[in-house]
Formats: structure tokens, sequence, C-alpha cells
DNA sequence: CAAGACGAATAACATAGATGAGTTACCGCT
DNA sequence: AGCGGTAACTCATCTATGTTATTCGTCTTG
């Protein structure tokens, strides 16, 4: 499923599904439901890539409240971010039990420069997450509750569909009332009833962690939400300027 | 200022500086305040370098709701993001006249591969971008009205300290306040209700479009503003490890 | 099997901020 | 000097969401 998340972002070879597989060799660390895996101000040693489960990025006041700013699921690696900045400027924390790999700044490195179609595929995943980033902004600075709560769960329905964990209408959705509290910046008690609003009216239907939409056309109209700034639908047409325009990638194509 | 801008990311040499200047003979453009200078859907033609004045970036909900996502100030230019992905996920207006610049695809990737550390710096300031809308996201979802707009006006404060466009506590505010509301997910009349809040406990004073800032720590503390999201104080004790570990900068060093 | 612990669900009440409809002041233009 | 437009500012009212607290069910753990 790695693979096919960054397949999603860039034809990768048979070779560069060769280095994949063999970086699957890294050893595999485990992350329990609820730890952080690596706090706000520390010093970031790797780039983390999710394997299996679900972890969110997140942002704490110094009063304690505390705003999800992203999730990160299988196929996802947190923003290369960490090995250019010095500092986390925000934690990351587990929600389930999470399976993940350190990836060391030197081998991905090694890993762009022999397989630059690799390469550029993080810098479309990081250039999306800035897109995402910016969606996220406007849905908790303009949307009401219900939108908001919906849009999100359109979101996660879109990304998990992609790497296949998503098998149409359903999808398992881990987090708890509180998590989806601070994504969406309200408090859980508001989050029971705006899920209760969106059962009633049929938008979703949500037993145990299984989450239903039977009708993603209505829940997107009712929550206001334009896919695009996914850019899902160009991974495939995507065309050869790829970074060069950047100045990153330039001499990776040759 | 600009050099000024990019130099506050990356040690620039001599060349570098003078690759700069030239780039200053690319023709200068002018958008009047209020225009917009590209469209939310568009296919983006360049990268827009901002000269001098105050351009936003915005994303419209299909009613109209408008949220403003970032600020593009002198020395900023818009995400690299534009000559990548295919479309514009979010618009970019001109706030007061705006003098820009357009610089293609291939200039920009000749400017990098010439001179890697401007093209590290660019790098920079798209990752800082990355951090800084984390933050926003934050400020919408946690924050009350006051803090907001204070954690606004005190960001703006030290990104305008940073090119040399604020002599200590004042500075020029060229924003109506609807343009804040837009920014901080408020409306305009809650907006002048907390700047008077604002003023009447002499945490600021604006007459005019200057704002000043009487005591800054005082009014950080009031808002709850941490300013290590802007990844300021490392930009000079920036090391070399620079890009490399994002596999994109490493023939650069050479 | 009892004891916690946690998450979902509910209820009563409080309030920050939105809404809608103004008035006033300023500035550029003819 | 008069006109038109925009931005700052005000006020009264309304409502979406927050706050605090309690109950219930389920799972974990000893």
């Amino acid at each position: 499923m790695l693979i096919r998340r960054l397949g999603n972002y860039a034809r990768l070879t048979p070779e560069d599904e060769a280095a994949l597989q063999q970086m699957l060799a890294l050893p595999i660390r485990l992350a329990h439901a609820r730890r952080d895996i690596i706090a706000e101000g520390a010093v970031p040693r790797a780039v983390f890539l999710i394997v299996s489960g679900w972890a969110c990025q997140f942002k704490t006041l110094e009063d304690g409240r505390r705003q999800i700013v992203g999730f990160l699921l299988p196929g996802d690696s947190c923003d290369l971010n960490n090995l250019v900045l010095r500092r986390m400027d925000h934690s990351i924390g587990a929600l389930t039990d999470v399976r993940y790999m350190e990836i060391p700044g030197e081998a991905i490195q090694r890993l762009t420069r022999d397989h630059p179609r690799i390469g550029k595929a993080l810098w479309w995943q990081m250039l999306v997450h800035l897109s995402v980033q910016r969606e996220w902004t406007t849905n908790l600075g303009q949307r009401n509750a219900m939108e908001r709560l919906g849009s999100l769960l359109c979101e996660l329905a879109l990304r998990l569909r992609d790497v296949g964990l998503s098998n149409g209408e359903c999808y398992d959705l881990p987090l708890t009332q509180t998590d989806l509290a601070d994504a969406t910046g309200l408090t859980s008690v508001h989050i029971n009833r705006t899920l209760q609003q969106l059962r009633a009216s049929g938008l979703i239907s949500l037993s145990g962690r299984v989450l239903r939409i039977p009708n993603f056309a209505a829940l997107q109209e009712a929550s206001l939400f334009a896919p695009d700034y996914l850019h899902r639908a160009q991974r495939e047409a995507r065309q050869s300027h790829g970074l060069a325009g950047a100045g990153v990638a330039d001499h990776a194509d040759q």
C-alpha cells in the first residue's frame, strides 16, 4: 500500500518499486495508541513513514488547548520539514497502534538521488500537504460545525480510498469524538450533537468504528466540500515538468 | 529588501546576490489594490514574487464566504506549488497596489541550478510557509477573537521586521477591518470590537494605517503567541544539512 | 467478578460571536 | 462645493457553540 500511495503521485518504474521494497527491510517500529511519536520542540531524527494505523499532527497551546492540524494515514510520511528545519513545530501522536518506519536522512538522500521519481513523489506529497493545510484553515475559519465535520469525513474517505483502505462507501474510523473535536476546533459535546444530526439526515451512519457514507455526493454538497485541493485527479495525468520548475529535481531527469 | 529576505534563510554569496540583482531586470508588473493577481482554478504561469505592497492568498466557498489563508509581504513569493500542481487551489489578490515580478519556471530552474543557495532559500521559505499554515489552523481552531487578532498582529510585526519594514514598535498596516475578519474567521463587526478592546487595554494603538505595539511581550502573552513556528532564530544558525536530507539539493553543495 | 477507566450520549445553562441595520467620517472626483 | 463610495464604528437581537455535569455501556485488568 506504501507503493500504491507513492505511485499515486508519480509513475514509478519497476526499479523504483524494487528500491522501495528494499526499504521495507528497515525495522518497523511500533507506537501504541495514544502515545506520542515525536513531540513539539524536539530535534527530529528522521522522516516517519506510516505503515499501518492512524497518527495525527497536533499543536498545543500553553494552556493545554490542542489542535489537530492533520492526519497521517498509512503511506503518508511526516513532512520532510523536520530534516530541514531545526525543531519540530508540532507533535506527532499515534491515534491507534501505529507501525511506522524511521527513514534516516541519508537513506532518503540516496533513494531520491538514484530514483528521481520517488523524490518527485515525496515532493508532490509535500505540496499537497500544504494545499490540504490551507483547506483546513478555510474549514475552521468559514464553515459551521456540520460542514466542518462533513468536510473532514469526505476528505478522509477520499484519502483512504486512494490507499485502498475504503471499499466504496464504508471505512474504519478509529477516532474518538474528542479527536474529531480537536481536529475541527469544536467540543466533543458538539461533535456528538453534530454526528447525530448527520445521522438523522441520513448523510452518514456510524456504528462502532465503521463509518458509512451512503451518498457521497449528498454529504459533499451539504458540507460544501470541494475535493480539488487534494489534487487527486492529476496524479495519473502528471506531465514531465515535475519539479524542474522548482529547481529541485532538474538533475534528476537526466 | 528582496535580497535581505532570501538572505534570512541562507547565507548568500556575492555571486548569488549578483544573480538576484540581475533578475531584478525582469519587468515589474503592477496590480492595483483589490484586484486579483491569479484566481483559484487557473493554470499558473509562473512564480510571483512580491516586490512591494501586500497581497493575500485566499479561498472562496461556493456561497461566497472567503478565507484569507496567508499574507504575502514584500520579498515573499507564492508557493512553488503552482509550478508543480496543475491548478491553483487558491487565489492571490492584491490588498494594496502591488509591484511584483513573474518569474518563469525556466528562470527559477536556472537560478537554482547555478546558485544552489538561492534554491535552498526558496525551499526553506516554502517549508516555513507550511509551518505558518499549521499555526493559522491552530489559531482559527483554538484561539478566541482577541488571541487570534493579537497573534496575527504579532506575526506580521515579526515578518515585517525581518524585511526591514518595521522600525521597532510601529508598522504600516494596510488592511481593512474586513480583511482582518477574513483572515481570522471573524466578522468585521467583531474585529472592530476586538480592536477596541486591544486599544483599551493598551496593547496596541492604531491610528490611520499605523499600528503601534508599545509592549510586544505583553501582546504576545495576552495572545498566547509563540513565535517558534516562524523558524526565525535558526536562519543565521543554519547548518550544512540544508536540503540534503530531503534528497533535493544534495547536488547543490558540491 | 469487581473495579476502574474510557467513550458515547444527554441535559440545563451560559456566552462569544454572528446578524442585520444602521450612522458617521473620510477621501477622491467632477 | 457637492456627490458617491468606502471604511470605521454602534446598537439590539439572536444563535451556534461552549461549559459543566451526569448517566450508561463496554472494555480492560487485576
